[in-house]
DNA sequence: AGACGATTAGACATTTTTGATCCATATGTC
DNA sequence: GACATATGGATCAAAAATGTCTAATCGTCT
């Protein structure tokens, strides 16, 4: 099979950890290199900096976290509960495994400053993912965006700006949760559709 | 009060944690001075190198473990449950707080190499106890060292011996627990008084 | 055995970080 | 004001990290 990936991946499966743990600042390459059980010149054979293998993992990291969004919005369920579930994805995926403390201030910096273009790439296509879910919802009158004069792309940007707003505010444990909760609860009642109003 | 002795107690209390998570060699005065919430200038008030830092929160981790080793032994109960209970305070006192990971070693190492006396010392001290209630037990009858034709010394050199050898063949969980345990029920029939033979 | 690619240890120059010192400037305290 | 103490920043030597390179080693194949 394809060999360079799977050495990659087994890489990257071991430098995910020691970032974590130190940090991208204190993680050294000679770190990982022990972590992957190769020598550091094997590393610069597959990474040609440390910078390079960062950006590595964030990007398959932020792929690995979307399909998860994808996945949670493509099963079934009520509109609400799967972009709930498709919103804890993303949270989780990408903020919870740098396990709350000093380090993921760090890593989250390094993340937006290193590998800023994978970040808004990520949020731009969990916005186009949100977009396309609430279009459908629209279609098959699940909901309706007439009382909120509003439409799917704007309600979309609104979902995910609300997300960063409680991620922000509140902490991220069940804080976030709560928040979330409330938010959909919100969405739910300005998006329900009218009984009665579908024609002439 | 005195004014030093607590500044130097806040600062070290800030740094402990932070040389287990990072280890020595990845615990800068800077990490240190951040977490104890004064400038680098400040710390080097305290202390004249990260060498002396270290030494001193090493020496104050094991004088507080010494103080509850001898505790264990004060208290009352068994001489063996006392020993059981004296040793398990050493090891949790030195070992444990160090939580189990890659950088326990790279700790142990720095402290045995940058403070090596205060390390003996302990192991000294632990030593001077562990004869003493071993005397004081064999004076009370409550053992019998002539039936292996020993003394205090030399069986409080086995008990630390046989620690030492369980801690470092075995890990440092309940498989330590099992291993001292046995020793122990070991050192109890050996040390049973042989009844009807107290003298003429 | 010999050839081959992959992997490695190790030396290396360069850049960055850290340890440690110093000073000029706050920040209170008497 | 006089005094002690804390701080940020400049500074310099020492240590460590990055990234490159070469020679040696390893495993595999024929």
């Amino acid at each position: 099979m394809n060999e360079t990936a799977s050495k990659t991946d087994l890489i990257l499966d071991a430098a995910l950890p020691v970032f974590v743990r130190f940090g991208f600042r204190k993680t050294t390459m000679a770190d990982i290199a022990r972590a992957a059980k190769i020598s550091r010149a094997s590393l610069y054979l597959c990474f040609n900096s440390k910078e390079e293998l960062f950006r590595a993992g964030s990007k398959r990291e932020h792929l690995s976290t979307m399909n998860n969004v994808k996945a949670a919005l493509d099963r079934s369920g009520s509109i609400f509960d799967r972009i709930t579930a498709a919103i804890r994805a993303f949270q989780e995926g990408l903020i919870t495994p740098f396990g709350g403390g000093h380090n993921a201030e760090e890593l989250f910096a390094a993340s937006t400053e290193l590998a800023p273009d994978i970040a808004l790439e990520a949020r731009a296509r969990l916005l186009d993912l949100l977009i396309k879910a609430l279009s459908e919802a629209e279609k098959t009158r699940e909901i309706d965006l007439a009382t909120l004069q509003t439409q799917p792309t704007e309600l979309a940007a609104l979902v995910v700006a609300a997300m960063d707003g409680i991620k922000h505010t509140r902490g991220a444990g069940p804080e976030f949760e709560g928040g979330i909760r409330l938010f959909m609860a919100l969405l739910k009642l300005g998006t329900a559709p009218q009984l009665g109003q579908a024609g002439p």
